[in-house]
DNA sequence: ACGCTCACG
DNA sequence: GACGTACGTGAGCGTA
C-alpha cells in the first residue's frame, strides 16, 4: 500500500473524503447512542468510524488510492459571508449533542492513520477544490468521496466523485444529467438557480431546468447576462436584467476556490497503514464493541477489553454514581480553576449554574459559579460571599478564600465563548444574562428546562426541583434551607460558603444529569427539531430584548396615577352614597353582600366558597337593567386596575440605571408555545379601552428614535384556514377581504356591502369561538343571546364550513390516540386530560383543539424573532417586545421605513421553508413616539 | 396560599 | 338528559 515518496505525480491517485458530510450522515442515520460509562453522546462518532472502516476495508483493488485525506469544515463563518452576509444564514443550528462529537471525529480520523485537514475560515469544499486542482495539475487522478452537488463543478479531467452510500461513481455524464450542463458550466447554472439550503439567492423563479436551458443557449453566464435583452420570454428577461448583480454574487458564492492556501504538501497525504494499537485503543475508549472486535480480527491483533458498565439486564437507566459521589469541590484558587477548565475542554461540555444576589438578572451581582462535567462530581467557585449582615454596624466584608469575580470571569470567558464547548444550563437565559453583563456572550448553549418543555409541555412544569424529582428521583436541597424565608430571608451572598457549596454544586450536577437524561429522549420522541429551531435559539434573542428594555416615562405614570386616585375617591363617595353605607369597594365579598343580600338584586351564589360572583359580566347585566351601583363599581374597578397594576406597579419596575423597564420572558411558561412576560408583564398593557390605552403613552422611544410596532393580522384564523383546509376561508384570505364579514355573509346569506355591524360582530365571535373549541353555552354568554340561538349559529356555521367540524373531530381523536397534539412545526403539546370523563373532559377537548392553532402562531413568531437579529443587523434598530402576534422595535427616526420593510419581510415568510401556508401572512405596521401611537 | 377579578392576545 | 364550559396567560387584592 505504500508508494515511494518521490512526490505526487502521474500514476498517483488521491482520495478526498468529505468529512463533514460523513458526520452529518452518521448523525442522522443512527439513533442517539451514548457512551455507556459516562453517557456522552457518541452516535455520530460511531457512524463516522463505521463509514471510515468500511472505506478503508474497500480499498484493495488496482484503483486503490496512493494518497488520502479527510477534510472537515472548520467554522461556519467564511469569506463567503463577506461577499454575502446571508450565506447559509437559514441553516438550522447545529444539534447540541453533535457539536461535542466534532473533536472526536478528528481524533478518529487520526486513529485510522489518515490525514485530517481543516483550515480556519474555509469550507471543506474549498480545500477539496484546491487539492483537486493541485493533484490534477501534477498529473494525478482524484476521487472525491461525497455526493455533495456543490462539489460537482470539480468533476472532469481526472477528477471524479464517488457517492459513499450508493457506491456510485459520479463522472461528467452524471453531472450533466443532474445539471443539464457539463461540469465546467455547473457554477453558472447554480448561480442562476440559487440554493435554498445554503441561502444562495440566484435569480427568483429560475430553477435548474431553466438555468440549464439559458446557459446552453447563450454559452456561459456572462454572455447570458450581457445579452439578456435577447431572451424571448418577457418575464424571464426582466428577471435576469433586474437581478444581474445578485446572480453574479451568487456565482461567487458557489464557485469553489482552487487557490485556497494549503499549509501541507500532497506528499504528506500518502496512504499509511492503520496502526492496530492506536486504532484499537481509540475504538475501545469509545466503547464500540462490535467495531473493535471486527477491526481487531481484520488487523490480526488482539482486541483490547472494552471497559464500561456491562449492558444493563433491563432497559433501565445506565448505572450512574450517586449524587455527589465523587465530591463537591470548593474552588478557591487559579490552579484549581485551571484544572477544571482543562477538564472541560477535554469533555467538550459543562453544566453551569450561577448564584447571584437576587432574582432580577439586570441588577443581581454574581456570588458564585458552579460547574459539573460528569455525574457524581461538581465544583463551586465562590466569588461574592460576604460576612456580617450588611447594616451600618455589622459592616459587610468579603469572606476570605475566594477568587475575585473578575479573575474567574476572565478565566471562564474562553470556555463560555468556545464554539466547541457546550454550556448546559437549567433556565440558561438567566445565567446568559448575568454573563452578558460582564461582556461574555455564552455559546453554544443547551437548556434542560427547554428540553423538558419540548417533551413535556402540558404534562408538568419544568423547574429544576420538579425535573430532578421526576427524572432523577432526587430531591434538591431547598433554597430556603440556606436563605430562610419571609422577613428573615437573607441574600445568597450572606450564605456561608460551606453551606453554599453543596447546594450550588448540586444544581450543576442535577443539570448535567438532566441533560444526559433528556438528550436521547428528544430524538426518540421526535422533538429535536422543535428544541433546536424553536426553543434553544430563543435564549440569546430574548436575553438581548430583555436587556434592551423599553423606556418608560415615570413622570407621565405619576401624573396618571394622581388623576386615577382622584377619580377613585370620587367614585367611592358615589358608591357609598348609593349603597347607603361605607364598605371596602375592593372587596368582592362585601360588595356581593351589599348587592344581593342588602339590596336584593338577582344573582346567585357561585363557587365552592359560596361567595357571590361580582365579576364584570354579572355587574354589566345588572347595570343594563338600570341599576346605578353596579355601573359605578365597574367604573371604579377599571380605574383601580389601571392605577394599581399599571401606573403604580410599573413605576417600581423602572430600572434606576437604565431608566427602562426590563421584562422577563418565560420560554417554557405557557403550554402552547407562547411566551409569557413577567416582572412586569408587558403583554397585558391595556389597549381595548380608551382610558386604558393611555397607559401606552408612557412607553416611549428614546430621543431621536421611534417605536415601531408590527403585528400579524388574524394569524390564528389564517392558520385555522390552512390546517383545517377550508376553501372558503383560504380564498377569502387570498383575496384580502374582511374575514368576519365574509363569514357573516356565508352564514346569514346577506351581502358584505352595507352589512349590519351587529351581524358582523356575531360572525366575529363565532370565528374566535371556533379557535377556542366552540360551545353553544360559551357563545351565548359572549354574545348575550339565548343558548338555543347560539347553538343554531354554530350549526349553521358547521354546515357552511364542514371542514372545521372534521378538523376538530380529527384533532380530538388524534389527541386521544397519541396523548398529545402537534403544531404544523412539530411542537408537541401533551393532553393528559383528554381521556377523562365528566366536566373536565370538555375543557381538555377544547384545549386540544386550540393548542395546534395557538401553538402554530407562537411557532411562527418565534421563527421570525430568531431570524430578526440577522435581518436588521445593519439597521439602527432593536427588537424590544413581543406580544404574541406583535413585535415592538425601537428605531432611529430616519430608519423606520427600512426597518418596517426588513422586519415585515421576515415576519411574512417566517413559516417557510418548513411550512408553505395556503394563505398569505399579512403584517400591519405602525410608527410613533410612544406605544399608543405605534400600535 | 388561594380565589377572584381583570388586563392582554 | 344534565352537566357546566369559550383558548392561553400574569398581577394585585382581599380573605382565610
Amino acid at each position: 500500500m505504500t508508494s515511494d515518496s518521490q512526490g505526487f505525480g502521474k500514476g498517483c491517485h488521491l482520495h478526498l473524503i468529505d468529512g463533514s458530510a460523513f458526520i452529518f450522515r452518521a448523525y442522522h442515520a443512527l439513533p442517539p447512542l451514548t457512551r455507556k460509562s459516562d453517557g456522552i453522546p457518541i452516535g455520530a462518532v460511531a457512524g463516522f468510524c463505521n463509514m471510515l472502516w468500511k472505506y478503508v476495508s474497500d480499498q484493495n483493488g488496482s484503483d486503490a488510492p496512493t494518497h488520502v485525506a479527510v477534510i472537515f469544515d472548520h467554522s461556519s463563518k467564511t469569506f463567503r459571508n463577506e461577499i454575502y452576509p446571508e450565506y447559509k444564514a437559514n441553516r438550522p443550528e447545529l444539534p447540541e449533542d453533535l457539536r461535542p462529537q466534532f473533536p472526536l471525529t478528528r481524533e478518529a480520523t487520526r486513529a485510522f492513520n489518515i490525514a485530517c485537514i481543516e483550515t480556519e475560515g474555509f469550507e471543506a469544499d474549498d480545500i477539496i477544490a484546491a487539492l483537486s486542482c493541485k493533484a490534477r495539475d501534477a498529473g494525478g487522478a482524484v476521487t472525491i468521496i461525497s455526493s455533495d452537488k456543490d462539489l460537482m463543478q470539480l468533476v472532469g479531467q481526472g477528477v471524479n466523485m464517488l457517492d459513499p452510500i450508493k457506491g456510485k461513481e459520479i463522472g461528467p455524464d452524471e453531472v450533466a444529467e443532474k445539471f443539464g450542463v457539463g461540469p465546467d458550466r455547473v457554477v453558472d447554472v447554480q448561480a442562476l438557480a440559487g440554493d435554498s439550503v445554503d441561502n444562495v439567492p440566484g435569480a427568483p423563479g429560475i430553477g435548474i431546468k431553466t438555468a440549464a436551458l439559458l446557459i446552453n443557449e447563450f454559452g456561459d453566464l456572462e454572455s447570458l447576462l450581457s445579452r439578456a435583452e435577447e431572451i424571448k420570454q418577457p418575464k424571464r428577461r426582466q428577471t435576469l436584467i433586474d437581478h444581474a448583480e445578485q446572480i453574479r454574487i451568487s456565482k461567487r458564492l458557489v464557485q469553489l476556490d482552487c487557490d485556497t492556501p494549503l499549509d501541507f504538501t500532497l506528499e504528506s497525504l500518502e496512504v499509511r497503514d492503520p496502526q492496530a494499537d492506536a486504532l484499537l485503543e481509540f475504538l475501545a475508549q469509545m466503547e464500540f464493541r462490535t467495531l473493535t472486535a471486527r477491526v481487531a480480527e481484520k488487523l490480526g491483533a488482539e482486541a483490547p477489553a472494552v471497559v464500561s458498565a456491562p449492558p444493563a439486564e433491563t432497559a433501565a437507566a445506565p448505572e450512574l454514581p450517586a449524587m455527589g459521589a465523587d465530591g463537591y469541590e470548593r474552588v478557591s484558587d487559579r490552579e484549581a480553576l485551571d484544572r477544571w477548565i482543562a477538564e472541560i475542554a477535554l469533555a467538550g461540555h459543562v453544566a453551569i449554574d450561577t448564584e447571584t444576589t437576587g432574582l432580577d438578572e439586570m441588577q443581581a451581582e454574581l456570588v458564585g459559579v458552579s460547574l459539573s462535567i460528569r455525574a457524581g462530581r461538581a465544583c463551586y467557585i465562590p466569588v461574592g460571599h460576604v460576612e456580617g449582615d450588611g447594616d451600618l454596624f455589622g459592616a459587610t466584608g468579603r469572606v476570605a478564600g475566594q477568587m475575585d469575580a473578575s479573575e474567574v470571569l476572565e478565566a471562564l470567558k474562553p470556555v463560555l465563548e468556545d464554539p466547541a464547548i457546550l454550556k448546559i444550563g437549567q433556565n440558561v437565559k438567566y445565567d446568559w444574562k448575568i454573563f452578558a453583563r460582564h461582556g461574555i456572550r455564552m455559546t453554544p448553549i443547551a437548556d434542560t428546562m427547554l428540553m423538558s418543555y419540548a417533551l413535556n409541555a402540558g404534562t408538568h412544569n419544568h423547574g429544576m426541583d420538579e425535573l430532578a424529582e421526576r427524572y432523577l428521583g432526587h430531591k434538591c436541597i431547598p433554597i430556603k434551607e440556606l436563605i430562610g424565608s419571609g422577613k428573615s430571608q437573607i441574600g445568597f451572598a450572606q450564605v456561608a460558603i460551606d453551606k453554599a457549596t453543596p447546594y450550588a454544586a448540586e444544581d450543576a450536577e442535577v443539570t448535567l444529569r438532566l441533560w444526559q437524561h433528556f438528550a436521547p429522549v428528544l430524538h426518540a420522541e421526535r422533538v429535536t427539531t422543535v428544541y433546536e429551531t424553536l426553543e434553544r435559539p430563543m435564549v440569546p434573542v430574548l436575553a438581548d430584548m430583555e436587556m434592551a428594555g423599553i423606556r418608560v416615562d415615570g413622570e407621565t405614570l405619576k401624573r396618571m396615577s394622581n388623576a386615577f386616585a382622584q377619580k377613585m375617591a370620587q367614585l367611592e363617595d358615589e358608591i357609598h352614597e348609593l349603597a347607603g353605607e361605607k364598605f371596602n369597594v375592593g372587596s368582592p365579598k362585601q360588595l356581593g353582600e351589599i348587592l344581593f343580600d342588602k339590596m336584593g338584586l338577582a344573582g346567585g351564589k357561585q363557587g365552592k366558597t359560596g361567595a357571590y360572583s361580582t365579576s364584570a359580566d354579572v355587574l354589566e347585566d345588572l347595570a343594563a337593567e338600570g341599576h346605578d351601583l353596579p355601573a359605578r363599581i365597574l367604573d371604579w374597578r377599571q380605574v383601580s386596575k389601571l392605577k394599581s397594576t399599571y401606573t403604580d406597579a410599573l413605576q417600581s419596575h423602572v430600572n434606576p440605571e437604565t431608566g427602562r423597564v426590563h421584562t422577563s420572558y418565560s420560554i417554557a411558561g405557557a403550554q402552547t408555545g407562547r411566551l409569557a412576560s413577567t416582572d412586569p408583564n408587558l403583554q397585558n398593557i391595556p389597549v381595548r379601552s380608551e382610558e386604558g390605552r393611555r397607559i401606552r403613552e408612557a412607553f416611549v422611544a428614546t430621543p431621536g428614535h421611534r417605536l415601531v410596532s408590527l403585528d400579524y393580522s388574524q394569524i390564528e384564523l389564517r392558520i385555522l384556514a390552512h390546517v383545517a383546509d377550508i376553501p372558503a376561508l383560504k380564498q377569502a384570505f387570498r383575496d384580502g377581504i374582511d374575514i368576519h364579514a365574509m363569514t357573516a355573509s356565508q352564514m346569514f346569506g346577506v351581502p358584505v356591502e352595507g352589512m349590519d355591524p351587529m351581524i358582523r360582530r356575531q360572525a366575529k365571535a363565532i370565528n374566535f369561538g371556533v379557535i377556542y373549541g366552540i360551545s353553544g353555552y360559551g357563545l351565548s354568554r359572549n354574545l348575550r343571546i339565548p343558548r338555543s340561538e347560539a347553538q343554531a349559529f354554530i350549526n349553521t356555521y358547521f354546515e357552511r364550513f364542514p371542514e372545521i367540524r372534521a378538523y376538530m373531530d380529527k384533532t380530538v381523536a388524534d389527541a386521544k390516540e397519541a396523548g398529545y397534539v402537534r403544531t404544523l412545526f412539530g411542537r408537541r403539546i401533551n393532553t393528559p386530560g383528554i381521556n377523562q370523563s365528566g366536566p373536565a373532559a370538555g375543557g381538555a377537548r377544547r384545549a386540544a383543539i386550540n393548542a395546534p392553532i395557538q401553538g402554530a402562531a407562537a411557532d411562527i413568531i418565534r421563527r421570525a424573532m430568531i431570524r430578526m437579529p440577522e435581518a436588521i443587523r445593519d439597521l439602527p434598530a432593536r427588537m424590544l417586545l413581543q406580544v404574541h402576534d406583535e413585535l415592538v422595535f425601537e428605531v432611529e427616526e430616519g430608519a423606520t421605513e427600512e426597518l418596517i420593510a426588513a422586519a415585515r419581510q421576515v415576519m411574512e415568510v417566517a413559516a417557510e421553508p418548513v411550512v408553505k401556508l395556503a394563505v398569505p401572512l399579512v403584517v400591519d405596521a405602525g410608527i410613533g413616539m410612544n406605544w399608543a401611537e405605534a400600535h
